[in-house]
DNA sequence: TGTTAGCACTCTATCAAAAGGAGTGCTAAC
DNA sequence: GTTAGCACTCCTTTTGATAGAGTGCTAACA
């Protein structure tokens, strides 16, 4: 069977009022609109066969219909409005002294929240490849040096560090020159064991410093850039019935708090390479089991080549996608705007 | 009416009952006690005796009896078991490489959520009275440099700085000096225009740059420690029906995401000056509206002289305060050792 | 051939009444 | 002072009846 015009516009017809009120709709309700304006009956027919494709399903027998993930998916892929953006300015409401990127995030997801109604996530920016730009050294009392690391994204690392035995000024002096002219430039998987050998062998001693130091250096290079993830309005989702009602909805809460799987999720998932910049994830798409009832939308937002971030917004499957897509869409340029302009 | 060795002995057993089962306690469940040996009859009388002294209350008549506030106060003010503290090593669920204190602090607020099975805050240390303890800039490269603010506490913090025109070695040395030799040891209220112009004097030009720097030690030393509030299993509170059906319960989880709240809590709480260390809060007496239904019990952990934070438990009225109070107890120490070792 | 009106049928939601259970308060007896 | 017994209250659960919404099918209509 063909989804033909007329099925189409039943099935958007049904997605939307469903959209709306979360509520099976019946063919009277639908029979009523008066772009149709066919008798229920009919309506009743092509219900049938749409039930048959796979688009809609009964709850139960003589209840109304309601879409499939299916339908969604056929929603979202060709049924958006290009709605014309009367977005509220989002910029606005980003507190513009906001120097620091983290605190930015954070706004983001407050103010997306806030917009839509539903839980949002953001992940701070990652860093691909990082390489040492400049190490300092320098003693601080008699007991401990503060190491200062700058990589090569400009991120700042530091670290107390307690030494045994004092050292000197001069020997300082020695050791940040070395240290500088042999691993500038380099990546974790340059350095390797014969430049840590150089490295002690032009030192002579304080190997134990070094030791130290560059296992700092291993840390900073590697870490998982703690993981930055900013949410905000999970309990959003208490708001949708047919959600809060669920067990799985403490589990998704419970996500939600231990920011380590929704990290998770947006690790394995690809930085959606220059595809388009928005996805949606209907239902099981999420891959997420604790969000087979919901929907999330996901957008990418680059600072710089390969510097890149997710913002994520989750609800249930009747979400607004029209709205969070185009919110979406803005924020994104918004936030083009304000990178470019640092 | 006086509370008789018998009156307390039933409140006692109606107390432990409602903790257990969450629902309202009987007399003829109180009458199978092996303790008592007493007839649901007697018990009755009891009961009514109890009731009209306000320990208890009827949900509605023929039901059985749930404590009051009153009754939960009179119980962990005297009847709290000093049972035998055979709480797990909490130690050893704290990963002991956490070498940052934020890193530990979180765990600390997962593995007490864990132990607990209640939500659970802990708030950063908070220090008073910030001074500088060492200042560094360092060029990075042309058009940036480095500035790194050691504290007297040892915390570190660091910016970059965009300067427009390049300072030549000999000038960070000498700027370096001055501030050093001028600043160390001032707190905010100390650094006076005077001392700026001192400064300024000294250096000749570059007062750009000096401005910048001086901004920056402003902030370092009133920053508002970022209000670090790490809270774990605030999902736990969905755990028990008497409140996951209630609607504050959205609001409370909501003041666990926007730890903004929790925060001020904190902070209008004065750090119950030297008298006991472990506080407990019985519904209306914790001061937030949304957390009625619940208890709260609070520990204040001491890093050194006046640096402190909190750590809470949020849970129903029907905590097991015997297990929170000795969990929280064996905690503390264990956190003051490694604090000591430090 | 596509559309519609009509009707029987199914399922749910809602309400009221009934039954069962738990608990109390009171009284009288021990 | 304690307890057994009983009437009473109120909640909870079950049951049954009813109304409403929606469907599927058939027959009639254009």
């Amino acid at each position: 069977m063909e989804l033909s015009e007329r099925k189409l516009k039943i099935l958007q017809t049904i997605i939307r009022t469903y959209l709306e009120t979360g509520e099976p709709v019946g063919s009277r309700t639908i029979s009523k609109d008066p772009e149709l304006n066919l008798s229920s009956a009919t309506i009743r027919n092509e219900m049938s066969d749409l039930e048959e494709m796979g688009y809609i399903i009964q709850p139960h027998t003589s209840a109304g219909r309601i879409p499939t993930d299916k339908a969604y998916r056929l929603y979202v892929d060709t049924m958006l409005d290009d709605r014309t953006n009367e977005v509220q300015n989002l910029k606005e409401q980003l507190d513009e002294k906001a120097g620091k990127i983290d605190v930015l995030l954070k706004q983001v997801a407050k103010v997306l929240a806030n917009n839509t109604n539903y839980a949002t996530m953001v992940s701070g920016p990652r860093y691909q490849s990082k390489k040492v730009k400049f190490i300092q050294i320098t003693p601080i009392d008699e007991s401990s040096i503060l190491t200062v690391i700058v990589l090569d994204n400009n991120m700042v690392k530091n670290q107390m560090l307690k030494i045994d035995e004092p050292i000197d000024q001069e020997m300082v002096v020695k050791l940040n020159f070395i240290l500088n002219t042999t691993l500038n430039g380099l990546d974790v998987t340059e350095m390797n064991l014969a430049i840590i050998k150089k490295i002690k062998e032009q030192v002579g001693h304080h190997t134990g410093v070094i030791d130290s130091v560059l296992e700092l250096i291993g840390n900073a290079l590697t870490e998982d850039d703690e993981l930055e993830i900013y949410t905000s309005g999970a309990t959003n989702i208490l708001k949708y019935p047919e959600l809060s009602s669920k067990s799985e909805t403490t589990e998704l809460l419970n996500a939600f708090e231990e920011k380590r799987i929704i990290n998770n999720w947006l690790e394995t998932t690809p930085p959606d390479s220059e595809t388009h910049d928005i996805q949606i994830y209907i239902g099981d798409e999420t891959k997420v089991d604790s969000m087979k009832d919901c929907s999330m939308v996901t957008a990418t937002y680059r600072i710089q080549e390969g510097v890149y971030g997710k913002i994520g917004i989750v609800g249930p499957k009747r979400m607004d996608y029209d709205k969070v897509v185009s919110t979406l869409q803005s924020l994104m340029t918004q936030l083009d705007d304000i990178f470019k302009n640092d």
